[in-house]
DNA sequence: AGAATTTGCTTGCAACTGCATGTTTTCTAT
DNA sequence: ATAGAAAACATGCAGTTGCAAGCAAATTCT
């Protein structure tokens, strides 16, 4: 049986949800200004370029971002229509499709990072003490499980 | 000048975008199995709801939600095309749309609650103590400064 | 007062997302 | 070995969002 979330916790989903819109749009924003594609492209290039020799399956990608599965699809069809990634057929299981990151791609994830950097720092790690960060990733982690 | 972020940080905020949209997927998805419009629609209707006289400016609904303009107009053309709110232009200032509640709207919002605050207790209260919630809401205070 | 600016809202168009479904390849159970 | 189920990816269509531009009411400045 599910019972109803206490005030406290109304309180701190109400704020979460706020509180996370805008620090996105604020992010997005700075990476706009900078004349750079928005973030879902960096985080899906990230984890293509963080992976074992810059290669993953398109699954593995949908896994880390969160992303539902078509719009990893089509975001890929559009960074493959950049030529920023390449998108190979799987040798030991022809479902999968591998993800491999171009000279291009790396450059632009790159040129984007420093960026995005001064984002998360000007808008989240500069309001935050050390120790506020490791609460709230271990916060995040307690939320995360299942 | 602004910094670079500590890992630390990086970690928290990697964390938080990634479990707040499993989060939001999570919920939507409990509000769709049963039927009902998505979230931001429950957002909105409440926003109208709990204020004064069940009536707010359109912008008021902007700044409360962080929806972009556009999209709280279009949102607000599609609540209104259901009955579930009226728009008026303000006698104060002709700028202004005030915004009013219908029963309708005021039942949907009802019913939609015990569905949304399950949710919110299933993924989310349920896996935070009271402290845990306090601390949470505390370190979004820190970061919704202006 | 009148021009210029600002504020609040709307809208055409292009891009993106969600849904439902389809296709191909692999796995499972008999 | 083979039928049935599942996994991974793709796609047509409708609905939604973002951008840029627009309009109208109020405010500010001269």
């Amino acid at each position: 049986m599910v019972s109803k979330p206490t005030p406290a916790v109304i309180e701190a989903w109400e704020r979460l949800v706020r509180t996370e819109k805008t620090l996105l749009d604020k992010v997005e924003e700075h990476l706009k200004r900078a004349g750079f594609p928005p973030l879902e492209w960096y985080h899906v290039l990230h984890e293509v370029d963080a992976s074992t020799k810059g290669m993953v399956r398109q699954t593995e990608v949908q896994d880390r971002t969160k992303l539902a599965q078509y719009n990893v699809c089509r975001l890929v069809d559009r960074l493959e229509r950049e030529g920023l990634v390449e998108r190979h057929q799987c040798q030991v299981d022809g479902r999968n499709n591998v993800l491999v990151i171009t000279a291009k791609g790396r450059a632009l994830r790159r040129a984007m990072w420093p960026v995005y950097a001064a984002a998360i720092e000007e808008h989240f790690g500069a309001r935050l003490s050390q120790a506020d960060a490791e609460q709230l990733a271990g916060l995040m982690a307690k939320l995360a499980g299942t």
